[in-house]
Formats: structure tokens, C-alpha cells, sequence
DNA sequence: ACTCGCCTTGAATCAGTCG
DNA sequence: ACGACTGATTCAAGGCGAG
């Protein structure tokens, strides 16, 4: 079945700007096979694939709690596969399909344990595309291992991978790190499980044995797409990634078979809403703020021609030139070459090395070069 | 080269007792191939193998932190493979010999990073391995991402499988409870890499590029094996595995092809004592608080993107962005730079500096922590 | 004996633009 | 495709010397 027809395939390139292409089914549930779903979309199209595939688990028989509850497991006929080989071909299916419509600088993002995580890992790698990180959700709050027979399976894991090894791919660095209080995102993430009101139920049962929390798709589409980006889950279940997609601004296109998940879905998506404006707000990226050339505070006299520039430790005294070039002892050239030639490195960021004394105090270069930036507005 | 004849096939089936065999080379390192080694061993004669293969990283250049030292990379020779396909073809050489000179009721542990663990975990399960958990080395001080491009990588990935499914492997389910303060051992471990006094050095420099930490080898060695059980490593390295075995007065085999290792082991090993019944016993660990990230009130919804933050005298009022920085005025930062910046000091515990209305009354960021980490369980 | 600050280091698939 | 040039980037531990 056929959700669309082809459309022409959007340029491709580096700088390429996609326009939203006609006809894509945006912020809407595709019900159907992922596989044929997939195929009726254009080549590169998405930005982002989030995939919770089915597990595979192997469970033999039913699991009883120590006080004699039944364990309510996994058992969906969905989630059964009677060898590895059939498993790996279904991945190796969807795969292809994903691989196929993803941006040239989109990331794939799979999760699983360890009944298929390997199994996807190698897939992925053996498809082409190029493993950026794995992250290790370490639930806080998991299920114990009731017969004492194991350790605790406290956590899932998830591939974070690029179309190819030279794509150039969205990571929100400074997002990241502002929301792990100043310190670099980690690659292991402690988050709850999906419970209480957040867990989707259907006449007070839980609709879905394996939602998502919205902590998790919360983090990876922060991290890793833009805002207005479009973001496909092929495995959409109760609509995780599309609540949070919508409430974080994202566009989103839902792949899911059964109907029963994608009436709670729809419904769960309508009653989301988007964040404001203002909460929104992510921090700038350095990366795409603008460049300012040295030369440009000379120009505008907030750093004199003469001027001295020393290093934060004043070892170095270098000396600005009226085209903003910069001497020491007998060498000339560019803030970053003159303070490499310094320390003897291989490399310096001048921005950050050079000081000039105003005062008694020493300012930085990159503080000055914020002042501009500021003063541009 | 054969270390020494094949003797005959012992015994197999559930609790068949096996006598130590003849002529096993115990408590000694076979210097060799590792697969060419496995191959002289019988049928059916070790409890346990630790697997710590090359990683098969594929680095690009050099790679420099922001100071301007070079990082010391893993380059060795042994860690280079053409394709995926010639890493599998080794993997499963040398997994094949493993599984058979396994006893039936032993188990295979295997470390490594998102670069072969993938491939590793699969040809496991393809050999007829049962995955029994895979476990989650949470490195307390890792490397970090020096260049912003990605999420530090700071885990490494274990995997612990039986000989197959129907196998009555050993799980030391009380011990290791009663390390981890009477809660289950979980499948995530925090330890510190291998550092200071610990790191083998021949003259200054570290011997090994990987060696790993004693505290991984015993948590593994305690968990899985009983006194007297023989451990073999056919990757020995600097032989933390036969150290720890020692220690622990297990049995131990070490395979390793490089002489350079092999007498450093041989050093190590012999200057390791074992552990006295009563020190054996004495292995408690303080539980201690998790730092929780101001981030993660917001991810999990208990403060909303868009909230207002205020100080107890209700001074200065913060909004709460989406990816948990504040702002207030034209700044922008985390919890404790927009307090300190908001009173002008040098630095700021935003954590108790920070109040939320919660209908008339003001609650402080510390206290909601502590509801955080009390939901943690 | 103790603290403080500085230096070193650890399995790493670690850049982007212009000519 | 390739080279030159510009520019962006780090956390937790341990060791050691100064005070």
C-alpha cells in the first residue's frame, strides 16, 4: 500500500536547504507495515529515525513473582521470531529502508537489550552506517530479577549512528551540556521507567507492554535535531516520539501496524501541547554564532592599533598592528599563529589565549569578541 | 605449537564433578596465538573465560586536547583489521575454541566498546552462547569528548553468556548482593578506570594501552566462579585476570602472544598474594548519593520548561528554559551561574539559592532534589 | 602532617571552510 | 580531491611540590 506517491528526490548535498517536501505526511500516523511504509517515502527525506524495534525476547515460560503474581511479560505476537536469521533479516529490512530516506547528515537512533541490541549493532554497521555513540539507559527504577539468577537488568541500550562516516551530523553541544549542570553529556543516562500518569492506559490497563518514557526521546531529540526538523518512527507504538517531537517543536511522521496503538497515540498526541516560545529557547551554539574576524574590533577601536596583548599568566607580550596582525620578538602574523609560536603547540585559539590590560585587570579576547557580538544585537 | 597433548574428553553432563586435569597448564601463562593455544587445551576442562579482544577502534589522525597535548591513542598493531568481515571471521576462530574447552556448566565473559561489542554479542549468540546479562562498566573518571562533537564515551560493555541455554552456570547471587549494601548487584557497575599505583609501568611508561582495573576482574571473578574454578584469559595482557584469581584463590590460565606482556604479568602475578579467608569477607561498600543534574527535574517533569524560579526573599525572578539553563535579564546559564550572577557573587549554590512557587509556599531546588532521589529508590 | 594548586593522563572511530 | 588556514575544545583522579 502505497501512502504516497514518490516525489521527486530533493537535491542532494552538504548545503543543500531541503524545502518540506510535497506530499510528506507530516505530524501523521502511517498505519501499516514499517517496511512498506518506508518504501513509499522519497529517498532523504528525514532528518531523524528513532527506532524501538520489536526485542526478541526468548522468554520460555511465564514468569511468576516470589509472592506468586504473574510477571506480565512481553508476549505479543509481535515480538516473536523463530530464529536469529529471520530476526536479522527483518532488521536488515527496515534498515535499508531507513537508510534510504534518511538526509545524507541524518542519525538513526535504535534501541533494545540484550536480546537484539547486538544483532541491530552489527546490522547497522554491515548497512554502512557509522556508530557515533552507544548510551546506556540505566533505569532508576527497574524491575528486580525475582529468582535471583542474574543481576538486575537495569538498563537498555541505545546506537546513535550517522548515514555515513562523513556526515555531517546535528549535536547540540551546548544544549547537552547545559543540561547536565555545565559538565559534557555523558553516554550514560539515568532516567526513570515509563509509569504512573504518564503511562498510556486504555480502560486502566497499559495500552503498550514497552513505552517509552518522554525523558528519553526528550533528551535524544534535543540533542540531535533542530527545531522544525522531521523526526519518523517507524515503531510507533503509543506515539513517544511524537508527543515529544510536537512538544519540542519537531515535526514528526509515526509508522504503526496495529490500529489499537494508533488510536491512543493520536489521541495522546492531540492533547500535547508545544512548549512556548521563550521555554524553547535553547542555548545559542557557539558554533552558529557569528564569525568575527580579529581585525574587526581593531576596525571599530575597541582594540587600539599598539595595543598589547599578553597571555592570562603574562609570559608573552605581543604587539597589535594597525591590520591587526600580531608580532612577537620577530614573528607576525594572526592571534592564533602567534600565541601557537608562543607555547611552541601546533595549534592555539587566539580567542581565548590573548589578554589586554585594561586597568589592572586582564579581559580576554573572547570576552571582547562577545561585547561586539552583543553590541550587533 | 602444542602446550600439551589432548587428554581424554571428561565427563560431560549436569553434575558430573571433573577432576582437575591432567597436565593443564595451571596458574601459568602460554605464550602463543591465542586460538593456536585454545586448540592444544581438551574438551570441556576451564569454568571460566574472561575476553577482553582487540576493540578494533579506527581512528582517523591525531587527536589533540584544547591545551595542546596529544592523546596517547591506542594504535598498536594487534588492534588493526581490514573489514568487519576479517574482525568476525577472528571473533568466531577464537569463540568457537572457547565454547568447546568450556565446561558444560561454565560461562564466557566479553568486554568491549560500541566498535566490536556489536559484532562480539552476535557471533556469540550465532555459536550457540546463551546471553545471561550484559553488564555496564560505568567509568567514574573517563576520557572526555575533547572536541564537543559528540556524548563522552564513558562506559565499556560486558557480556556474560553460558556455554548454552539449558547450562547451570555458577551466580553468586548473595555475595554480590551483600556488596552492593544488600541490594541485587545490578547490570550497571561504577568503577574507576585503571589508574596510579594500580597501572603496570616498565620504565615510567604504562606497559599496556588497555590494561583494565583490578576492581572490574573481581567483581566478575567473585560473581561467577568458586574457589578453586579456572579461569583462562586468552587475551592476558598484563594478566589482571590471573592477579585477581590469585587473590581471590582461583585457578588460572593466561593466553598472550606478546613476550613484552607476558613477563610483565609474570612479575605482577607473582607479587600478588592471596586474600585471607577473613579479609575475603570483609567487602562492604558505603551507598552513596547520586548527583542528580538540574536537568533532570526538568526532563522528568517535575519543574516545566517555562517555570519561574525565585530566591527565598523573592529578589529576583528565573525562568526555566527547556534544556533546564535559566535566564534572568539578558543572561543565560545554568542554576548556580545565574544565582551568582544575579547577587554579584564569585559563585552560587543554585540548588539552595533557588526557590518554585508551589501555590503560596516556596520550595527549594535541594528539596525537590531529594524527592528525586528518594523516587529513585 | 596537612592543604592547595598545578600538571599529567585515560580503548577516541573527535572540524569546517575556502581556494 | 587536497592542502592551507581558521577556529573550537576537557572531566575526574592521582601525583607532586610549595607553603
Amino acid at each position: 500500500m502505497s501512502v504516497l506517491q514518490r516525489v521527486a528526490v530533493p537535491k542532494k548535498g552538504m548545503k543543500a536547504k531541503v524545502e518540506p517536501l510535497r506530499g510528506l505526511p507530516l505530524n501523521s500516523i502511517i498505519e501499516d507495515d514499517c517496511i512498506a511504509a518506508m518504501a513509499s517515502l522519497p529517498d532523504a527525506c528525514v532528518d531523524m529515525i528513532f527506532a524501538d524495534p520489536p526485542y526478541n525476547l526468548q522468554l520460555g515460560g511465564e514468569l511468576f513473582r516470589p509472592e506468586g503474581g504473574r510477571v506480565d511479560a512481553c508476549d505479543d505476537d509481535w515480538d516473536k521470531f523463530d530464529t536469529f536469521a529471520a530476526y536479522d533479516e527483518f532488521t536488515k529490512a527496515w534498515m535499508k529502508e531507513a537508510r534510504r530516506i534518511l538526509k545524507p547528515n541524518g542519525t538513526l537512533w535504535v534501541i533494545g537489550s540484550y536480546h537484539n541490541i547486538f544483532r541491530c549493532g552489527a546490522t547497522l554497521q554491515d548497512l554502512g552506517f557509522w556508530i557515533l555513540n552507544d548510551i546506556v539507559w540505566r533505569k532508576s527504577n527497574p524491575m528486580p530479577n525475582f529468582r535471583g539468577t542474574r543481576f538486575t537488568n537495569a538498563h537498555e541500550t541505545l546506537i546513535w549512528a550517522s548515514k555515513s562516516e562523513d556526515s555531517r551530523y546535528t549535536f547540540n553541544y551546548r544544549t547537552m551540556k547545559a543540561l547536565n549542570d555545565d559538565l559534557q553529556m555523558r553516554s550514560d543516562w539515568v532516567l526513570p521507567i515509563c509509569s504512573g500518569g504518564e503511562r498510556v492506559k486504555t480502560e486502566g490497563v497499559k495500552a503498550h507492554p514497552t513505552q517509552k518514557p518522554e525523558s528519553l526521546l526528550y533528551r535524544v531529540l534535543l540533542a540531535c535535531t533542530n527545531k522544525g526538523d522531521v523526526v519518523l518512527d517507524p515503531f510507533f507504538g503509543t506515539g513517544t516520539t511524537g508527543a515529544v517531537a510536537r512538544r519540542l517543536g519537531r515535526q514528526w511522521i509515526g509508522i504503526e501496524r496495529e490500529k489499537k496503538y494508533v488510536k491512543v497515540a493520536r489521541q495522546r498526541i492531540d492533547s500535547t501541547l508545544e512548549l512556548d516560545e521563550s521555554a524553547m529557547k535553547t542555548m545559542v551554539s557557539k558554533r552558529q554564532q557569528p564569525k568575527v574576524p580579529f581585525g574587526a574590533l581593531v576596525e571599530t577601536g575597541m582594540i587600539e592599533p599598539g595595543a598589547v596583548l599578553t597571555d592570562s599568566k603574562r609570559r608573552w607580550r605581543a604587539k597589535v598592528g594597525a591590520d591587526a596582525s600580531v608580532s612577537l620578538a620577530d614573528k607576525q602574523g594572526s592571534i592564533h599563529q602567534i600565541g601557537a609560536a608562543a607555547q611552541g603547540a601546533p595549534s592555539c585559539n587566539g580567542w581565548t589565549f590573548w589578554h589586554i590590560e585594561q586597568g589592572e585587570r586582564l579581559v580576554c579576547l573572547d570576552d571582547l569578541r562577545q561585547k561586539y557580538i552583543a553590541a550587533l544585537g
